[in-house]
DNA sequence: AAATCGGGGAC
DNA sequence: GTCCCAGATTT
């Protein structure tokens, strides 16, 4: 019998593992490659248990290129609630257009076509090619780049961008002929069910025997990869404002910009506070307090129209991103009227009562299926509409 | 090369 | 608490 390099060990007994063991998952019920885009899009830096059930969801309300390209960004927004990393979706959709008006409503058996929609980078151009038309093109992600580092015992931080460009070619290397959409997706399923970060599972490994990781008893400090810096802290004000008469029973809410953080997305209005050493309690929280109220009424009253009391605290909530961790105190606040007795807080000009400019609406609760919202303020909104009662 | 983009599951 | 996940884009 002819000798078999170690890649080519690797290789067969990959694939034949994977053909064994693969999971039966929504996206591989066939090669259809706008499910496919979709997936792969779903699944940057996001779990299979956490995309599955928003997967079904949207393939169901946007079950073709050209039902998402027409559709509202507003509902695939909503679609994608909760999911987090929302220019996803945007891009997305951006992709859906391109491809109907430039394809035809097709997606191109080509690469550099594949590499042009916006939202598909290195990764997902690679996944969908070889998925989706078993293009020997290399898709390597996290997954791939431990399993790699571990079975050639390759000592580069995965941090560094340069590394994902070499294990890339490392990976084009291995993929046997033919079979691309399986070698890519087997190496993937190894790194998820066995070749794990924390505990990977050698003893059950299809490739344990030549792996230089687990044979060097190094498996467990492979792959290299630098620490990322801890999220800045910002201190942050925001208030729910309850309507009165027209607006009895519902709620001030606005929508941020359509770009950077949460774009598109809608919030209770906020405000970023000077650092004050991040705490929310120094020794004089009652000045804190009344600082944060005012500017909330300043800016509530200049970006609405809406003059607002605040009249108390309604909870205190932490919501951590990748890069900032908000420490975020939620007011409560009525709005004023001209014959109040009590004199609102910016009462400045006074502008037309109720008059709400574009990026605010008043909302009630029927109204949060229609907007879509990030999760903090999900959350808030909901407990809100519950009943719940705060301190 | 580094920062910016969410949220949650596993430990 | 930590790590990191079927990463891409911007600076």
């Amino acid at each position: 019998m002819m000798t078999m390099s170690t890649e080519q060990y690797f290789s067969t007994e990959l694939l034949a593992w994977y053909r064994l063991q693969k999971r039966d998952l929504p996206w591989r019920q066939n090669r259809d490659p706008y499910r496919i885009w979709v997936s792969e899009i779903m699944l940057q830096q996001t779990r299979v248990d956490t995309v599955i059930p928003y997967y079904l969801r949207f393939m169901e309300k946007f079950p073709t290129v050209r039902a998402l390209a027409e559709a509202p960004e507003e509902e695939v927004l909503k679609c994608w609630e909760g999911l987090g990393y929302y220019s996803r979706a945007r891009n997305l959709q951006a992709g859906a257009r391109t491809v109907a008006d430039l394809y035809d409503g097709i997606i191109p058996d080509d690469t550099a076509s594949v590499s042009g929609l916006k939202g598909v980078g290195p990764y997902t151009t690679g996944a969908i090619m070889s998925i989706a038309f078993n293009r020997p093109e290399p898709a390597v992600d996290g997954n791939v780049m431990r399993v790699l580092s571990r079975y050639f015992c390759l000592e580069e931080d995965i941090a560094r961008p340069a590394t994902r460009v070499s294990i890339e070619k490392l990976a084009a290397s291995l993929i046997p002929e033919g079979e691309a959409g399986d070698f890519n997706q087997a190496l993937m399923e190894l790194g998820a069910l066995v070749c794990t970060p924390k505990s990977p599972g050698c003893l059950t490994c299809p490739v344990m025997e030549h792996c230089a990781a687990r044979i060097a008893g190094r498996e467990l400090e492979l792959p290299v990869k630098t620490k990322a810096k801890p999220p800045r802290v910002e201190l942050r004000a925001s208030v729910i404002v309850t309507g009165r008469g027209e607006q009895e029973g519902k709620v001030l809410v606005r929508q941020r910009p359509d770009s950077g953080l949460l774009a598109g997305m809608w919030e209770l209005p906020h405000i970023l506070l000077p650092d004050g050493g991040k705490m929310w309690f120094p020794e004089s929280e009652r000045e804190r307090n009344s600082e944060a109220t005012e500017q909330l009424a300043r800016l509530v009253d200049e970006e609405a129209g809406v003059l607002i009391r605040p009249h108390g605290i309604r909870e205190d909530a932490d919501h951590l991103f990748s890069h900032i961790h908000w420490k975020m105190r939620i007011y409560e606040a009525d709005t004023g009227k001209a014959d109040d007795a009590v004199e609102p807080l910016a009462a400045a000009e006074a502008p037309a009562p109720y008059h709400v400019s574009s990026p605010y609406r008043w909302i009630g609760k029927e109204d949060m299926g229609e907007l879509p919202f990030p999760n903090l303020f999900l959350r808030i909104l909901n407990d809100y509409w519950e009943g719940k009662r705060q301190r």
